[in-house]
DNA sequence: GAGATATGCAACTTTTTGGTTGCGTGTTTG
DNA sequence: CAAACACGCAACCAAAAAGTTGCATATCTC
């Protein structure tokens, strides 16, 4: 999932599926700095991973984020920055010693 | 920061460091399935990335978290959460109206 | 139905990245 | 002091990733 978001390019899209809502991938295109085949295969990516999902529509295809992995992703950040939490005290009680 | 925790060797490092504390060069290759200039190069990644650190100690260069970015990455990723509860709200919605 | 749209497929090029090897240097330690 | 240890530097390699181009195909729209 961090190599899914690793991506500048791709973040950007998971940003702007997460505020503007299901997107075309000529949308997602329109105002990026690479080529409509460099965003699909951003897409594909990120579907890989798992955070987004794919439905044809017609003649075009709409990205969207998938709720259920967001979710289980969201947990995972949740359950790093607690461990992190316990490094963060630990490092703060260093210093304070020193 | 995603870039940095995206690649599986460096999400390791930061474990070790997170759960055993300030740790050299040599005792993180050790039981790594790479070599330690390898290591290394990944050290100097997460350094890049500003969520580690390292100190020279003697003849050993002794690397450990970095608290103040970790905070501002924690805080980040509360953002990022944040913005997802948002999306998940409309799509559990949408699925809804279905 | 014809032209415009929105996209898919596949081959290819270029960077970037992860990794290694060889050797040199500063520190310990017996 | 000599050997062992911990590491840095630099060149090099291979594979993966990012991106492009050209063309084909399915859908709309007028």
């Amino acid at each position: 999932m961090f190599a899914a978001l690793g991506d500048e390019t791709r973040l950007r899209l998971v940003g702007r599926l997460s505020t503007e809502g299901p997107l075309s991938i000529a949308r997602l295109s329109e105002d990026a700095p690479v080529t409509r085949q460099a965003i699909t295969k951003h897409l594909e990516a990120l579907e890989g991973a798992g955070l987004v999902r794919g439905t044809k529509h017609g003649r075009e295809r709409i990205w969207d984020l998938e709720p259920r992995r967001l979710m289980a992703a969201r947990h995972a950040l949740e359950q790093i920055s607690h461990q992190w939490d316990a490094a963060i005290g630990r490092l703060r009680a260093f210093v304070e010693t020193e």
